[in-house]
DNA sequence: ACCAAAAATTTACGCGCGTAAAATTATGGA
DNA sequence: TCCATAATTTTACGCGCGTAAATTTTTGGT
């Protein structure tokens, strides 16, 4: 048998008229099931299958959905990414993966292209300090878009995250509770997560009756073992620590500073001989295998992955209101490893 | 001034006629001097942009390019991945991104979808061994595709990778040098790089006359960095090692192994006091901020995404013949570090 | 200034499908 | 059996653009 050039002939050899063909591809249980079982009887005979850019040319909306990260070197970014991918291919939607590479522009352009490919709806973790405010305001005015991971306030008609307020003094508290109470270890606040998370541990180390003690180093880049690095040779040769405990601000800094640590000799770890404890935030993929392993807060990947297609699909299909403002933010949960 | 709704509109503006203005956006040189600037003046004042769907309809040929890559948390994946863009984003092409996710199916899927997106050309890393070849082999008779990274024999019009026969024997022959001679450290082969890496250490250690030990460890998923950790707890316990320097198949297992030497209080590097050297390859992003520091052969990231996106290039604009069975193979360059 | 060739532009048509409205047929319950 | 309702089909149109062919304009050499 000759191939199927369009739905017209496809129609045709199904024996179905072509817009009720249009119809079951749009959605297959739109039709009676005798009509199903024909159109994919005729389906495994010829596999024939619509043309995309047809099918999205006229159509209101399509089924497309943009996914876009800050910057999907981070492992982390790449298996959200991957949950968010397939869940939306589960719910019959095409997914389309970017990552801003922590660049202002690419971000820009990115909202620009996805505002092309008329997309259903956009999960969006924005570069947040260094986004177009007024760019991605104006996208996500014309396009159902759920933020995710960094907030940006006023923009978006969800946001799922973490809580920081709650994860942060967890962990301060942990540590205070078993060694000296942590100076906290940060770089210039790439996004709101970052800020909020050195609030909470100022107010958690109140809380506590100590002082708190926060070191902010150099570095506006998206490379943070680096930035950890460089800044944590710095403070570490230069005696800056006031105490033996580092919180860093989150797994990829920790990282560094870890690298660092070692290179000027450092026992890190909680046991008797050991000289600097180290911990982080985000429970990195690659965190459980540092050396020593790395003390630290899990996010909930799973959850916030959930929640955010969940909460987007609602929003496609049930309009503005039904999400109006939500903001979820999901515990972390300690994770004792050897570092602190 | 109200929006613009189409092309026809956008002529009017620009009192250029219609199919013009489409041969301008389709390539802006093609038009004459005078009709560029009128047309660029009115897209500065009203910026209008063509609707992707309807443009790629009855292209023959889109200017989307695929970028498929086997597993995205791997930031030497990501990073490939960033600069292949980049590359294709400038050259006037439209990108996009798809892992694979270590998922033979999903390969499989991708390659289905970017079927129906009429691409240009692919610049396709395989899974490996436990890709589809049959499927692999008649999309990359259906569409222009450059391998990279990992390749599958008489598939593909061109492949560029790295010469894993010069690289390893050379790190293989530092190791000698400086110390015990290695041995090999591996999973099950997940590509053919894994492979040939086995045989050249193989070679490499019979030419120096030494004899090869080879330890390959369970572990048929992308989880590389548990695999390593897990099979090395397993060989550091029960003494298996002959020698104390191991050579893994690449830094991903190498970060596994150092995580479980330091669980085994095994003191990693090459001083005096130290018990164990380990060695990896690629040198991945995070090879520099283990502890210690990964001594490793680093791959050419820059010159194969270069040279994959320029292969890539000629054969869409020149045809099979200009590049075929091109193999282009790139030389490691030694790293060394603190781990051996 | 003139003319043939090359380049640019216009004319004309159709791609493959979505979708609205109207007409027809199938369904299932009383 | 009949009827209200849902499902399907028919009819008809147009989306926004690519592109071959026809026409016009420009170019450059004499």
């Amino acid at each position: 048998m000759d191939k199927i050039r369009n739905m017209e002939e496809f129609a045709a050899v199904s024996g179905i008229s072509r817009p009720t063909v249009s119809k079951y591809f749009n959605d297959p249980g739109s039709v009676r099931a005798s009509t199903r079982r024909k159109i994919e009887d005729a389906l495994e005979r010829f596999d024939y299958r619509p043309n995309v850019f047809a099918m999205n040319q006229n159509r209101r909306l399509t089924k497309n959905i943009g996914i876009v990260v800050p910057y999907l070197a981070d492992p982390f970014f790449a298996e959200i990414a991957r949950n968010l991918e397939r869940r939306c291919i589960d719910a019959g939607f095409s997914p389309t993966l970017f990552s801003s590479h922590g660049q202002t522009e690419l971000e820009t352009d990115i909202l620009e292209t996805l505002r092309s490919l008329k997309p259903a709806g956009v999960l969006l973790a924005p570069l947040g300090r260094s986004s177009d405010r007024r760019a991605v305001e104006a996208f996500c005015r014309d396009v159902p878009t759920v933020l995710f991971d960094s907030k940006i306030d006023g923009v978006g008609e969800a946001f799922i995250g973490s809580d920081n307020f709650q994860s942060v003094p967890m962990i301060v508290d942990y540590l205070c509770r078993t060694g000296e109470p942590p100076c906290f270890f940060e770089m210039q606040p790439v996004n709101p997560n970052a800020n909020k998370r050195r609030e909470a541990y100022i107010h958690a180390m109140e809380a506590l009756g100590h002082v708190p003690d926060v070191i902010r180093v150099d570095g506006e880049t998206w490379d943070f073992e680096e930035i950890g690095y460089a800044g944590g040779l710095n403070i570490l040769k230069t005696g800056r620590l006031s105490t033996n405990t580092v919180l860093c601000s989150n797994d990829r800094l920790a990282i560094g500073v870890l690298a660092a640590a070692y290179a000027t000799g450092a026992e890190v770890g909680h046991g008797e001989d050991k000289t600097l404890r180290i911990a982080g935030h985000d429970d990195h993929p690659f965190a459980r295998f540092t050396c020593p392993p790395l003390t630290t807060v899990s996010q909930d990947y799973d959850a916030i992955s959930n929640r955010s297609v969940e909460t987007l699909f609602r929003l496609i299909g049930e309009g503005r209101e039904s999400v109006a403002g939500t903001e979820m933010l999901f515990e972390g949960k300690l994770v004792m490893r050897a570092s602190a």
